[in-house]
DNA sequence: AACCTTAGGGTTTTT
DNA sequence: CCCTAAGGTT
């Protein structure tokens, strides 16, 4: 920071203000380019959000808009968190004015609450996620009579999502996607789906936009009251709005017509779950007279990287087209390495993320991205075996934990008794006794008394229909929760959802399992105890908790990053490594197979973003050969490899591990691989240049061998240790003691007392004692 | 109501 | 190959 930007206001009336010193012109554009619609393309890593913090700040600050009549709108609660603080940065406490900067979900469900009634529900609804959702339908699918095997809950609920993405409301079917379920009952399934959600007084996460669409769209005045408020609004990642959003912009902004999206087409990539790349393509069309302002100097990576991913997008069509560039020194090649199979992969990972350890990077600076969840195995069991911290990201989050979820059950049914989902999720759990056949009872009872479950039940407790045992068992529960709900009007929440854990049973239940995961259940709900302090009202915190809640996995030390391309987008890293770049895992089977160019593309966009997460080195590697689904299967490079501009690629191809296996048959073989090609034929004339590039580059010129250590010695070694047997107790540095379940040549499989059933190399252990 | 067996299916994910 | 979910069994 220089002196001087901490000083007063400049004398100088030409001169910027703190907020905008430090950037470039595009960016400045980007700020002082408040009145009328702006079209900002911001490439990866050209500094998007700096320009629009600054934008944020600069409205406020110039007296145009009160932070209260600025709309801004991101899609992940990471981003408009990283955005409220960095905007605070400029402005100060004036941000925490700030009420409609949030997700799209959140300022839907915000408004929502003011005007739910306008759509038949409360304004203390509830919002369900998918696990409820699914439960909701299959129940429906049932009462309907329809097969579950043929029409599956799930593909009703993708449809929901799909036609809710769109702006659909149940009328507005067409007779294609009717028929798109249970041969032509979609709208019906549809529109019983909203009713029984509204006597729920629910709502999912697409009714947060669509209620809110129907309602700017039906009633003028309320329309008309928040186009007032809004004097700007702001859109990030608009190449990931959908149809929906796109609609309720739209309506926002027509009036005074001041919006600024934010994009890039070349990151597209969640066309799958709705996104409309037309939204950014067309946005000119949609706001004439609309300022487009490109951010194309990158801050984050080598001219080698850049070019590289630059290379490689050129050869999507329908692009806005933007050149990225850099100051930046020229640094390395990108890396593209051959290996022979899945497990040398893991290996050389391994190996070349100790060496960059050895030269002083920090793991946290490492990142290894998959296309796809299944890829992580392979080297979190390599990483295990050689000690390498690395830490995954996905995966379930917080507040799908099982229990977590219960608990939240438990308060939902306190704040709302009409909530039947969390009512039926609960009132079981824990076993109180209570199985189907009082669960059918406390329908049946509900449907004719027109009553929500809760309530039916306790009438049903008044009448002999159940059984004594039942009866007492249901009544006894019912009555715990009118208790609960009269604490829950003196205590905070968290202390009424401490008392419910433990007077539920459920802590009871959780401390007699000694399974290896119940200690970290009960850890998790004392977590959530705590998360629930900062709450003075329960409809609040569960508002919190599913639109809001994340996974805080505060973990402490170095690691090494896993993760999935699409969880890394708007990150970056040092050094990233992309194992598994070969055709059908990357671009996936599915995309070849169905969605044609456009799909493709898609995860050509992918490969770029990918790429352009490094900051300093990107390593691709690619294997001969992969397990999947049991069966081994030989593999051509990715397309993309091929598709790199070669002069600013290395190769190299690895002669370490198995290959050295066909080696020794090296000259009596042209092919070194005619033995995959023989047995996967089909394979062999789809060999594209890439393939050729990889043969012709390193396998017979200048073979690399990689130094092994001692320990990856042992994963090829295979000789099972006569010291060892199944049944023995024995002691693993990482996971303590255990004892052996199963053993296969060098592999083990160990009960851990602590860590749950892992598999281990024989050569991690000792005998205990 | 808990346990065991079997059939099916197996990108990407936020809210 | 391995995990889940549903259904049947005790």
């Amino acid at each position: 920071m220089n002196s001087l930007e901490t000083s007063s206001p400049p004398a100088d009336p030409g001169a910027l203000p703190a907020y905008a010193k430090n950037l470039n012109g595009p960016q400045k554009d980007a700020v002082l380019t408040t009145e009328g619609p702006v079209l900002m393309l911001a490439g990866a890593g050209t500094g998007k959000t700096a320009a629009l913090t600054a934008r944020l700040a600069h409205l406020i600050a110039t007296r145009r808009a009160w932070p209260s009549e600025i709309l801004c709108v991101t899609f992940t609660n990471k981003a408009a968190r990283e955005m409220r603080e960095r905007v605070g940065r400029h402005i100060g406490d004036a941000v925490e004015g700030m009420p409609w900067l949030g997700t799209f979900h959140s300022i839907g469900a915000k408004m929502l609450r003011r005007h739910a009634e306008l759509v038949g529900l409360a304004s203390n609804y509830t919002i369900i996620d998918t696990d409820d959702q699914l439960r909701l339908l299959k129940q429906l699918i049932r009462e309907n009579d329809l097969d579950e095997k043929r029409w599956p809950a799930r593909q009703l609920a993708s449809l929901l999502d799909r036609w809710k993405n769109r702006g659909l409301n149940p009328g507005d079917l067409d007779a294609v996607e009717n028929e798109a379920y249970a041969n032509g009952r979609g709208q019906q399934f549809y529109t019983l789906y909203q009713e029984r959600l509204k006597t729920l007084n629910a709502c999912d996460f697409g009714d947060l936009l669509l209620h809110m669409l129907n309602i700017l769209r039906r009633h003028r005045d309320v329309l008309e009251q928040y186009q007032q408020r809004f004097k700007y609004i702001l859109v990030d990642e608009y190449q990931d709005t959908n149809q929906v959003q796109y609609l309720w912009l739209r309506l926002l902004a027509q009036e005074r017509r001041n919006i600024c999206v934010v994009g890039d087409d070349d990151q597209s990539i969640y066309s799958w779950r709705g996104a409309e790349v037309a939204n950014i393509l067309k946005f000119e069309k949609d706001f004439p007279g609309a300022a487009v302002i490109k951010l194309e100097q990158n801050y984050r990576s080598t001219p080698q990287i850049l070019a590289a991913a630059s290379g490689l997008i050129d050869a999507n069509s329908q692009r806005l087209g933007k050149t990225l560039w850099t100051d930046l020194p020229a640094g390395d090649r990108v890396k593209a390495i051959g290996v022979w199979d899945g497990p040398e992969e893991a290996r050389r990972l391994g190996e070349d993320i100790e060496r960059l350890e050895r030269e002083g990077a920090s793991l946290d600076q490492v990142a290894i991205l998959v296309r796809a969840q299944y890829q992580t195995r392979e080297v979190e069991d390599r990483f295990i075996q050689i000690g390498l911290n690395y830490r995954i990201i996905g995966g379930f989050r917080f507040y799908e934990r099982a229990e977590i979820r219960d608990a939240l059950a438990y308060l939902r049914v306190i704040e709302q008794p009409a909530d039947d989902l969390a009512f039926e999720r609960i009132y079981n759990q824990p076993k109180r006794g209570l199985g189907a056949k009082t669960l059918d009872a406390m329908r049946r009872h509900a449907k004719r008394t027109d009553m929500p479950l809760a309530a039916a039940s306790i009438d049903l407790c008044d009448s002999d229909e159940l059984p004594a045992r039942a009866r007492n068992s249901l009544k006894a529960l019912l009555q715990q929760f009118l208790l609960w709900r009269e604490n829950a009007q003196s205590e905070t929440p968290a202390n009424l959802l401490r008392r419910i854990v433990t007077e539920s049973g459920y802590e009871e239940m959780l401390q007699k399992d000694r399974g290896p995961e119940s200690a970290g259940r009960l850890e998790n709900l004392s977590e959530l105890a705590r998360a629930m302090e900062d709450y003075d009202s329960l409809t609040d915190f569960l508002e919190h908790v599913s639109l809001v809640m994340e996974n805080d996995a505060r973990d402490q030390g170095e690691k090494v990053t896993i993760m999935t391309m699409h969880a890394a987008k708007g990150l970056e890293f040092d050094h990233v490594f992309l194992p598994g770049w070969e055709e059908g895992v990357f671009p996936s089977q599915r995309a070849l197979d169905e969605g044609g160019l456009a799909s493709l593309e898609e995860e050509r966009r992918l490969a770029y973003v990918a790429i352009t997460r490094a900051k300093r080195r990107c390593t691709i590697l690619h294997a001969a050969n992969r397990r999947i689904y049991g069966q081994w299967t030989s593999s051509i490079p990715s397309r993309f490899i091929e598709e790199l501009p070669s002069e600013h690629v290395e190769q190299e191809t690895t002669l370490t591990g198995g290959a050295s296996l066909w080696r020794a048959n090296w000259s009596e073989q042209d092919d070194p691989f005619a033995h995959v090609s023989t047995a996967r034929p089909d394979k062999s004339a789809t060999r594209g240049p890439g393939w050729q590039r990889a043969l012709a580059t390193g396998y017979d010129s200048k073979p690399v061998r990689v130094a092994e250590n001692k320990r990856s010695a042992a994963s090829f070694a295979a000789k099972p240790r006569s010291d060892v047997a199944i049944g023995a107790r024995v002691f693993h540095d990482k996971f303590g003691y255990g004892t052996v379940a199963d053993q296969d040549g060098n592999k083990l499989e160990i009960a851990f007392e602590k860590a749950g059933t892992k598999r281990v190399l024989d050569s991690f252990v000792k005998l205990a004692e």
